[in-house]
DNA sequence: TGGATTATGTATCGATCAATACAGAAAGGA
DNA sequence: TCCTTTCTGTATTGATCGATACATAATCCA
């Protein structure tokens, strides 16, 4: 099935690219449609055309997002072979991701939209549920380390998942403030200081 | 010197904490002046005559709440008798205070405005000043610790000040998420248990 | 070559934004 | 009582918000 009618003549998904840079420096509530189709090379028509509207291009973005600089980051929890090794990857692979250069600072996920009330519900609830989702995949990642024995049975894993994703979002804020790579391995090595003390105790 | 000309008629002070609220549950750019005088009860030629602006209405606010809520939390830090204890309390109060009912949840100065370009760079850089104060009350603290040679001559101070206060900036998202209470302790449990292996080792 | 379809650029929509002009009201000082 | 000063409420400012109307351009199918 050939496309019929006026062939577009912008890059969809280079143009969605940058609307995601765009909504990940400002937020959604700040990231207007003129700062969009300006960073896009587009008018508002094209993009209404190719997206729908504001709300539904920033659920694509966040969806690319997740799907590029999210795989970054949590692929290592998958790959590594101990939960220890997995956990600290991942916070590690967070501060390199949360301090590149020529990139906004810190994550889509955790910045793009916190004030639910003035923002759509929707965009809010879709961060919210990604959010969750991270927390469940270091869950995931712990409760495997207990089923391999490699931590004791009475780990608390639901307290460290939440420990842990919690620092994650932390360390979002942390990058915004304009935090160094360094700085930002510094909250990573506290971190995983907390592991061997819950490890040993079965969560302090 | 009492005061010349038709006298006010509302609680200047009132009218300062009800602002507050709005911007604390909606941020900078989310609070409208529509949204301000509804709550705050005048309309805006009364918020401008005795504001001056959104911004320094802004900044008012975050004083205020500075000086109210922040001293509810911050105020553990200097009772307490050992580091140890003052940092756990710091954790429990924040608990506490981001999870209080009928009060917006998480922190008016760590999700007020984070984005810098689209809100005045003002707000931001009144926000991230309170910020870095708040790491360098933790710091000071610590170093306290050390001088009192409850913790080892090679804790590294720093490291631990940016663990801790970045732990407490996630504890705002994951309030703004819905965390209960006990899911915020759970985050305190995780990082106090990074103390000792920090305590033991000199910041692991 | 025409008709159908879709994209583009200009120009603009009503709503809302932060901020004020203005006239009348309420106080003190003379 | 009159003048000055300050606050209040109504109404409105220009700018910008997200979203479209409309005419034209470019493609496909017949």
């Amino acid at each position: 099935m050939p496309e019929r009618g006026r062939p577009r003549t912008f890059d969809r998904a280079a143009a969605l690219r940058r609307a995601m840079e765009v909504f990940w420096a400002k937020g959604y509530e700040g990231a207007s449609i003129s700062d969009l189709t300006a960073a896009m090379g587009i008018n508002s028509p094209s993009l209404y055309a190719a997206f729908g509207s504001k709300e539904a291009l920033f659920l694509e973005a966040t969806e690319l997002y997740t799907r590029v600089e999210g795989t970054e980051i949590w692929s290592a929890l998958e790959k590594a072979p101990t939960a220890r090794q997995a956990v600290e990857r991942f916070l590690r692979q967070t501060a390199r991701a949360y301090s590149q250069t020529g990139r906004p600072q810190g994550c889509l996920i955790a910045l793009g939209a916190l004030h639910q009330d003035s923002s759509r519900g929707a965009i809010c609830d879709d961060l919210r549920r990604r959010r969750a989702e991270n927390r469940e995949a270091l869950l995931r990642r712990l409760e495997r380390g207990v089923a391999e024995g490699e931590l004791p049975a009475d780990f608390d894993c639901g307290t460290a998942a939440t420990f842990y994703a919690t620092v994650q979002h932390g360390m979002s804020i942390q990058a915004r403030d304009g935090a160094s790579r360094s700085a930002l391995l510094a909250t990573v090595a506290g971190a995983m200081a907390a592991w061997i003390a819950m490890a040993d105790t079965g969560a302090a």
